[in-house]
DNA sequence: AATGGGACCTGCGCGC
DNA sequence: TGCGCGCAGGTCCCAT
């Protein structure tokens, strides 16, 4: 799923590919993405901007435009974005003065696009909790202490830390062998420590490989980023566990799919 | 206040 | 073979 390391490795490369073009059209073949402002609107306020930035707030994207609005952009779950297009999936395909265009795909339609005045005053992002790499170790560990909720929902929640989804919340309690079922402030200061550090070694990593390409995110090229190929736990329900061989054991937490090493993970 | 469940959607994999 | 069903998970919303 598109979490913090798959928005930031789009992110990296759109700035690299589109900013500097113009939008010369707007293709809605489905108007149920578009959440403001209405599709004619919403057209009307890309066509003849210029592509002057790309930003990212947790898993936003968020294209600043030549005429200070911002195009923004939730992926969700299955939202996709390729470029150069073909047009042949898309949901809303933008063209480009140069005559290339991006398409932004999405089975679920679960996405969420907008054109927006100031994208800070998106709701969602307003909500939002302090992103790992903005936190310092001792932050980390005070917003935890008056916690009582179990850990791995708890990374999870936007409000309390952004970026973090069900895939990366399992990958960094499996490093710092912690069981996902861990009530948050029952965790002693050294295992507090280790997942702060595990949090950050997990989403480095995964934008290194360009994120995980599990059900349908895709970088911009439409290949696959690589990082699946590292995961301990995501996925591999029944697989060895990489560390001590037992088997990992999934189970649902918070109404979620959870992975982990019940020997590993304490 | 925190937690759980359903809703939003579609396509895939499974069992019969 | 084909159909129906459960399931995937980011976020919101409602009920408890």
């Amino acid at each position: 799923m598109p979490e913090l390391p798959e928005v930031e490795t789009l992110r990296r490369e759109l700035e690299k590919t589109i900013v500097g073009k113009k939008f010369s059209g707007v293709d809605i073949k489905q108007a149920k993405v578009i959440r403001d402002p209405a599709p004619v609107e919403f057209k009307k306020r890309l066509i003849g901007t210029t592509v002057k930035d790309i930003l990212r707030k947790a898993k936003v994207l968020i294209v600043e435009l030549s005429n200070g609005s911002s195009l923004v952009v939730h992926l969700k779950m299955t939202g996709q974005l390729v470029y150069p297009g073909t047009g042949k999936n898309a949901r809303v395909s933008f063209s480009f003065t140069d005559g290339t265009s991006l398409d932004f795909n999405d089975q679920r339609l679960f996405a969420e696009l907008r054109v927006m005045k100031d994208w800070r005053t998106l709701t969602f992002i307003q909500g939002l909790g302090p992103e790992p790499f903005a936190l310092t170790r001792e932050g980390f560990l005070k917003m935890l202490a008056s916690k009582k909720t179990k850990i791995k929902p708890l990374l999870m929640d936007q409000a309390f830390i952004s970026g973090i989804g069900n895939l990366y919340a399992a990958e960094a309690l499996f490093k710092a062998r912690i069981s996902p079922a861990r009530s948050a402030h029952g965790l002693t200061d050294k295992e507090k420590d280790s997942l702060f550090t595990a949090i950050k070694e997990v989403l480095t990593d995964a934008i290194k490989e360009g994120g995980s390409s599990v059900d349908n995110y895709v970088r911009l090229s439409g290949k696959p980023g690589g990082y699946v190929a590292y995961h301990a736990v995501y996925g591999r329900e029944g697989k060895p566990c990489l560390s001590c061989g037992a088997p990992i054991r999934r189970i649902a937490l918070g109404g979620r799919g959870t992975y982990f090493c019940s020997r590993c993970q304490k």
